[in-house]
DNA sequence: GCGGATAGTTTCTCAAAAGATACCAATGTT
DNA sequence: AACATTGGTATCTTTTGAGAAACTATCCGC
C-alpha cells in the first residue's frame, strides 16, 4: 500500500500544473519578475479573467508572490517564490519529452505517406 | 519569439498529463502490462466510464497500446509504449517537486501556529 | 435461472475552467 | 472632455471531463 503514497504525490504537482495556462504562466516567470501586461502580452491569447484567476490561485498555493506598487497607473510585479522556482526540472522534462513526442508524430506521419505511395 | 517554441512544449506534455486520472494511469503501467480490472482496483476510485474514456485516449495518442485477447470473460491488457515510458522522468520530477512541496506546507503550518501561539 | 468472471457502453447530471465582452478606477496629458 | 496608462472586476456562455448508476455481452458452473 505504501507504493501508492508516490503516485498521491504526483498528482499533486499535476493540481499545481494541470493546465495549459499555469503551465506557461510559471515558464515565462522563470525569466524572472514581470508585470501583468506584460504577461499578459507574452502569453498570447489569453483573457485578463483567466491570466488574473491563475495569477491569484498560483500565489495562494505559494508558487509566486504579486507585489503591489502605490503609483498610477497601477503597477503589480509577480515574481516566482523558491517553491516555484523548483518546477523548473519538472517543466524541462516536459519539454524534452514533447520534443520526442513531436518525433514520434513525425515518424508516425512518414509511415503513413510511404503507406499513401504503395 | 523562437524563445516561445519551448512554452509550447511544455503544453503538449500537460495535455497528455494535463489531469489526475492519466496521470496515475501512466504511473501504474510504469510498472507493467495491466488488465483494465486491475487498473480499476488500484486505483481506486476511478469510474469504468473515466477509466475507460482515459486509456483510449491514451491509446490513441501512442502512450500506451491495447491488446485484445480472443477469449471469455474478455481480456484486454494495457501496456506504455516507449514514448510511454519517456514520461517516467517528468512523473519523478513530479513527486520530487510535491516533497517539496509538501515541506513547505508542513513549515507554513509550523509558522501558523507560531503566530497562534503568541 | 442465477451468479460469477471480464471489459466495457449508455444516459444524465454536475463541476470547474475557459472564453467573450463590457465596464471600472485613478492619474496624467493634450 | 477625450485619451492614455495600468491592473483589474463582472456577467454570461461554452467546453470539457468527472461522477452516478444502470445496462450489455459471452461463457461457465451450480
Amino acid at each position: 500500500m505504501s507504493e501508492y503514497l508516490p503516485d498521491k504525490l504526483a498528482e499533486i504537482t499535476i493540481k499545481m500544473l494541470g493546465d495549459r495556462w499555469k503551465v506557461l504562466i510559471i515558464q515565462n516567470l522563470l525569466d524572472g519578475t514581470k508585470r501583468f501586461g506584460e504577461l499578459k502580452r507574452e502569453l498570447g491569447t489569453i483573457t485578463q479573467k483567466v491570466l488574473t484567476s491563475n495569477l491569484r490561485l498560483l500565489e495562494e498555493k505559494g508558487i509566486l508572490v504579486r507585489k503591489v506598487y502605490a503609483q498610477i497607473p497601477p503597477r503589480v510585479d509577480y515574481t516566482l517564490t523558491q517553491l516555484g522556482y523548483e518546477l523548473k526540472p519538472v517543466i524541462d522534462s516536459m519539454i524534452i519529452w514533447a520534443e520526442e513526442y513531436r518525433r514520434n508524430v513525425a515518424k508516425a506521419l512518414n509511415i503513413n505517406l510511404a503507406d499513401c505511395a504503395e
